[in-house]
DNA sequence: TTCATATCGGACATTTTTATCCAATTAACT
DNA sequence: AGTTAATTGGATAAAAATGTCCGATATGAA
């Protein structure tokens, strides 16, 4: 599964993306009250995703994080992943075995591998606005 | 992802149930050896398996453990991983809400879907002997 | 009976993840 | 200039996961 770290940064988004499409720049706080996480520890996380380009942050009064609707809409959940835990979660293997390949396969790979194809797939295809853009109605999409 | 205190439990079933196919039983050292994990704490895994009723141990000189045809049968990876982690990752929303349901989705829910539903079926229908079976010259299936 | 070899169980140690606090910096506004 | 509101960054704390140690217990065999 996901870390809470990546779950909290996933919300984040697609809050901050929702917000961004409406013109609207957020802070932490608001961030941190619509998606039910600890401000100080999701202002980490959106640090790491300024870093990692992902975000926009304007410092000082009035400031606060907004995305480019060109980012919401190239930006996938893969991307995100990334930005917070480093590396994929996707491509691994089941068992954690860092030599598990098709040509060198664990017990479990062949068993996996749909799944893996699968989340593949959604991680690499799946962007922001499509998530945004398919949910309006819920609450993390919630303008403020 | 799967914690490694799960990673491990499956690990040792794999190779557990090998060696009991074979008539042998297998010590906690050997099982850390061959699936190369730490042995004090491959040993407590152990024990949540054999409270579990998935195992059965053998205490004193020329003990061990082992697990019965039946056992090795009817286990699915789904029943490994309750046992160790208490609860199932499979049916989990990816953002981490206990809310989330098909009637109150959250906003990846739909994307998700098909993952969660390839996961639940490979975890509550491959056995372990499926497993074993499948894959007699990987080397957890080595016997000692 | 004694010895050797196992699991079992509790306490403890280490590492990683998650979370908090506070001073420094930045920028808008009066 | 001064005040206020915001991000940034560093230090620290707390909690959870991972890993270690050792004595107690059980059992087969000499």
């Amino acid at each position: 599964m996901l870390s809470k770290a990546c779950q909290y940064g996933i919300k984040s988004l697609i809050f901050i993306s929702a917000n961004s499409i409406e013109g609207q720049r957020v802070t932490v706080k608001e961030v941190a009250d619509a998606i039910d996480s600890p401000p100080a520890f999701t202002s980490k996380i959106l640090q790491q995703l300024v870093a990692a380009q992902i975000i926009n942050s304007i410092k000082g009064s009035g400031g606060g994080f907004d995305m480019d609707l060109s980012v919401i809409k190239k930006t996938k959940i893969l991307h995100i992943v990334q930005a917070i835990e480093g590396d994929n979660i996707s491509a691994s293997c089941f068992l954690g075995l860092s030599s598990c390949s098709d040509r060198n396969p664990c017990p479990v790979h062949h068993f996996y591998a749909p799944i893996r194809q699968q989340m593949n797939d959604t991680l690499l295809n799946v962007t922001l606005y499509d998530i945004v853009s398919n949910d309006i109605q819920h609450p993390y999409c919630l303008r403020v």
